[in-house]
DNA sequence: CGGTGACAACTTGTGTACAACCTGCGTACC
DNA sequence: GGTACGCAGGTTGTACACAAGTTGTCACCG
């Protein structure tokens, strides 16, 4: 609908309606639709689809479209246990360097997770803590630990969107509220140690309540494999699904 | 020259050409020249060019030319660290399973580096050495681990090919040899924690070889600061150099 | 009724032309 | 002589047209 978009910012909105859902996984992006929606052609399009497809959140298969990455658990699994790990390298490589507008930034994200009107909105909260962890990652000293991060970060954060309906959210609100309370304060005293230790306690606590759900409701999101296609060495066009929803 | 490219070999071969130094940090590269080259248009070749911009080996700069990223020491003695640290990961999260037949191109590898004619080439041993690297990467069991180690290795292996003809190319040699031997040892006994100690002891010695290299010899690449913009999260267009070469 | 083949409608990949932008050089002016 | 301006050449970004590919439908035939 806005128009004055180039392809980058068409990238991050893209990515962020994917990540909150807007675009559900499996769902087809037509480019031509993409194109009319934003007010320009194809090729800033594409452009931005191709790097979505790197952040491995597409795959685009000719002749057919560009799908929206189902969420596959197995590899999923593989993303959490190396996150797991990426999280510690937070405390032993990040010098901190964090800039008090980043820290009022931050604060804005606290201020917009506690006061979430009563009957708390999935959307409305995914989208704060979204935004929360998107600003903390800039506070990573190490640059390809802070890429890393964030691209992984993203290709997982799906999974916690999707089963929120389904959990408790006032707890969910409250273990987001809290962590932000303690990452900030962790944050003020220069201690990225803390703040890794902080995030890999959250971080744990989330994976024990997202797993409880799932073993309790039969995880909706079916974990699809992919044939473990072991010939191409960097090759993610595996996956073959259809399932439409428009 | 050759013709018959798509975009997907055209970027496996811009980025080995980058790496081997065929195209130097700092270089031009015409979209147009590129097009020529391959036997193609414009099209294919942007899409090459926007997966190494992603990579980080190339920025495009509108109005000048995708000019090949200088070899920055002060980033890369972050991605040196962050290396470090994927290495144990390899260890910690990779059940080991090798099919016989990349073990088989392992040792082709193994082959090729110890039958190099003697006056030693440093062109020829960088080749065998990725070589090498790129197979093993394809025995990292954990995929995101193995895709971040895939990407940051391109990114630093220029520098050791940048510095290979100032150092004792005899002991580089022997170096990577006697590491390919201890590695191939360990795979076949399925121990993925013995290939990461390897790993990082040959790592360790070769930093600290090129290290003693650089503070005798005042490296030749200039450690070009990029200033810290620190207001874009995801953008690495701050780099800013000329120093063509064509 | 079941199967099959052709076709229409859609998709993405590529080629081509043009617009926006930057650099460097020549020239006019001070 | 020095400086500022303007234009020519080359570069990447975008828009558009066409080629290649896939899927679903529907008529037709056994």
């Amino acid at each position: 609908m806005p128009d004055g978009h180039d392809a980058d910012s068409i990238f991050c909105d893209l990515r962020e309606r994917i990540s909150l859902l807007d675009h559900p996984p499996g769902s087809l992006l037509s480019e031509n639709r993409l194109a009319a929606h934003y007010g320009v052609t194809r090729t800033p399009i594409r452009r931005a689809l191709q790097r979505l497809e790197y952040e491995g959140l597409v795959t685009v298969a000719r002749g057919i479209g560009t799908v929206v990455t189902p969420i596959d658990m197995v590899y999923l699994t593989q993303v959490y246990a190396f996150r797991l790990k990426l999280i510690d390298l937070i405390g032993e490589l990040s010098s901190s360097h964090v800039a008090p507008a980043d820290l009022a930034l931050l604060e804005e994200q606290r201020r917009a997770v506690r006061s979430l009107p009563v009957p708390i909105s999935s959307r409305r909260l995914a989208e704060a803590y979204l935004r929360f962890h998107e600003e903390l990652t800039r506070a990573v000293g190490n640059r390809p630990l802070r890429e890393v991060s964030d691209r992984y970060f993203h290709q997982t954060s799906r999974v916690w969107v999707q089963l929120l309906p389904e959990l408790d959210r006032d707890e969910e609100r409250a273990s987001a509220a809290a962590e932000i309370d303690e990452v900030l304060a962790a944050l003020r005293d220069r201690d990225m140690i803390r703040v890794a230790q902080v995030r890999r306690r959250y971080f744990e606590r989330c994976l024990r309540r997202m797993n409880d759900r799932i073993v309790g409701a039969d995880l909706e999101f079916a974990a699809t494999r992919s044939e473990g296609g072991d010939d191409a060495p960097h090759d993610r066009r595996s996956t073959r699904q259809r399932e439409r929803t428009k």
